[in-house]
DNA sequence: CGAGCGTTTGAAATCGGTCAACAGCAGTGG
DNA sequence: CCACTGCTGTTGACCGATTTCAAACGCTCG
């Protein structure tokens, strides 16, 4: 707690680069330091923001996780992702005046705030700034491309395979560990995002518990079978 | 046919007012013609790319109508949308080196090509581009995010209804008729889309008709009852 | 320890899937 | 012009995965 306004700097941060492109000149990095205007503390089940909230900024996830989720009117909703630390939140609203969804914290987390118009700003003279910025958003595409194959076309059990294989790789990636953690979210936002009732979600649970291909005591995870797993997950 | 190389120009264009971005001024015009490259003609049937093919240009629709899909190795596959006139195609290749989906027309059909790297350059001295650009790529991924709710938390005639309605109002929006038109997709691939079979497609089919909601013969559909309708998407 | 929530498990109901037969229309070729 | 063929779409009957309803279990926390 030395030096507090240094811990606003992307470029004294471990997250950097899982946030910010790769390969940035020593004289751009000092720029991006502008970047983040703010950084957010959430408490478990706090909201970023709203569906229907004005839209200025998107988010980096500094630590914890958190859910997107749509609703309907009639109260239905339908969880759009899970997200991790490096990822981002609020890409819908960029371009446009509201975001659509929301994003809740699943568990103490902290985000960094970031105006989008400051980002485009940059992205004037960065390019590889603006380069990443499409890099980010095509992520966002592509990743909701491949949840609408899985809600589409997937059983419940080969939709549970998807999303622990989806879990792993992505916690991989991030120097977590990929085969056991603990889940940041309860059974009924796992049968949201996956589009199953939860009690589907506790049987095909138990199901590949027996099988040996995972091990799970409440929130607990251990995946056994990565390999089978993806088998499964086609 | 007088003037070929006119028809290449967007300023000429009766879409334009649907693909780029209003209020350009007359010199924004003339630098903006030279972005669509090419254009191309494309067969029923026929794909401008396919999964995997390496991603250079984003498209926009002239006439006809497309149907975007990803596919699983297994041969199982999911429809993501169907586009129309003004709509843009390839958006999934935009920040990545390769498509991730494939574009198949489902009628004779035009596009406009243009070279994403034109794009950004264009982009650079038009701000009004360049705000277009993250218009369209938040289109497309509020797009996805409303699909996933269809998949995941809707009934097979909530889907329907929630098909038809999109189908609606987007051609409202374009100046065709939004109540009685020719369907280009068959009914697999709107049950590719829905995440139903197609038996199930057909039967809700029937019973909409029954209760006068829509009248279809064929592929000719009247929506007799969009209030109706709308109300049942939800 | 007890309340309350989240989760698991069982049994019954249902929606949608699967299988199968058939109808309608288009295109082919005699 | 009319079988013949093939494709697409419809309908019925049955089946099964998932949902729904219900009850019990087991954490967690005051």
């Amino acid at each position: 707690m030395k030096n507090l306004p240094q811990q606003n700097k992307c470029s004294q941060c471990v997250m950097a680069q899982f946030c910010l492109p790769l390969g940035l000149s020593p004289q751009e990095f000092i720029a991006i330091d502008q970047l983040v205007t703010e950084k957010v503390h959430l408490a478990k089940g706090e909201a970023i923001y709203h569906q229907g909230d004005t839209s200025q900024s998107i988010f980096s996830i500094r630590h914890g996780s958190f859910k997107t989720e749509i609703s309907l009117a009639d109260g239905r909703g339908q969880i759009l992702g899970f997200h991790l630390p490096g990822e981002f939140l609020g890409l819908d609203g960029v371009g446009s005046k509201q975001y659509q969804t929301q994003a809740v914290a699943l568990e103490p987390s902290e985000v960094c705030v970031m105006k989008f118009s400051q980002f485009e700003k940059f992205a004037l003279d960065i390019p590889s700034l603006q380069t990443h910025i499409y890099h980010i958003l095509n992520h966002e595409i592509t990743n909701d491309q491949k949840h609408l194959l899985t809600l589409g076309s997937l059983s419940a059990e080969e939709k549970m395979a998807c999303f622990f294989v989806n879990l792993s790789e992505r916690r991989s990636q991030r120097g977590l560990n990929p085969t056991e953690f603990d889940l940041s979210m309860g059974r009924e936002e796992i049968g949201s995002f996956l589009g199953i009732q939860i009690e589907t979600v506790s049987r095909v649970l138990s199901k590949l518990s027996e099988a040996r291909l995972i091990q799970i005591k409440q929130k607990h995870l251990k995946l056994l079978d990565l390999e089978a797993l993806h088998k499964i997950a086609g």
